[in-house]
DNA sequence: TTCCGTGCAAATCTTTTGCACGGTC
DNA sequence: GACCGTGCAAAAGATTTGCACGGAA
């Protein structure tokens, strides 16, 4: 799934016009690997200390936000609110299994969750309401098991 | 339900110590009044109009901010992310419904809504996940009826 | 009288924008 | 060679903090 994601994401770019760099790339080989959601600064972090180690590139904040923005708007990469000051962004899987998150209030991790009964309310609902529906998201606030104990 | 909210809220306060203010009195009442989620930005407005025509005072952006995070960490009043960039805030009725939010991304309109069905699949999901609950927060993004049209 | 609540202004933090250079096509 | 992608630095916008004064207890 992961090489798919990519090369998914390449191929939309190109078909929207967009040339390669090297910022970007860096950037989807490093979105590509996460299991959950990034702040554009745990992104930036990353991608410096990857970077610092062999010939890489070190990639500039006003590019992460600049790509993660072309990435939403291509429907590559999806922003999660989870309450905590920085937004988060994560990958988009086409065919995989669209989650939700969990988020320790006390250490800020951010755990990735999905239910399907909970999925079909949200289908039925969406009929029901004064809303043309696109999207969801669902943040459920709590303590972690470490935090908890 | 909505005197009691108030009345609630300054019994609240005086027991955590707090002394009153007019400021904090000025925007327990407009957030009373409100059916749906303001942003800091909504309050400091509504706040300005109604001080404007008669005796009250106009209150400072840092008391919103300040006043907020006061009633927040008593419970008294919820942070809502709907991804707009602004936080929103509303009071936490102890008895009455609890509602999640629709959000219109053409032109940024908030309502409440709440669906027993989805409460039901929260609680029953929240027993098997690896996080001790605390709230849960749902938004659905989409189109309003006027903007659909 | 003591000390909290508030306004004002400055600081902070995240995200965005302007501009110039270098790489891609 | 034309133009886009990127880095850097400055700007913008939301929220927080420092400080001093006035009001509540």
């Amino acid at each position: 799934m992961s090489e798919r994601w990519t090369e998914r994401a390449e191929a939309t770019l190109a078909a929207a016009g967009h040339r390669r760099g090297g910022a970007r790339r860096a950037l989807l080989e490093l979105l590509d690997g996460q299991e959950c959601a990034l702040t554009a600064q745990e992104i930036e972090d990353a991608l410096r200390e990857r970077g610092s180690g062999r010939g890489r590139r070190v990639v500039s904040r006003a590019s992460v936000y600049r790509i993660l923005d072309e990435l939403e708007q291509l429907g590559l990469v999806q922003r999660v609110e989870t309450g905590q000051a920085m937004v988060r962004y994560e990958r988009v899987c086409e065919h995989s299994e669209h989650h939700h998150h969990l988020v320790c209030d006390e250490c800020g991790v951010v755990m990735p969750f999905s239910d399907a009964g909970l999925e079909r309310a949200i289908v039925r609902l969406s009929e029901r309401v004064p809303l043309a529906v696109s999207e969801h998201e669902i943040v459920l606030h709590g303590a972690c098991r470490d935090c908890a104990a």
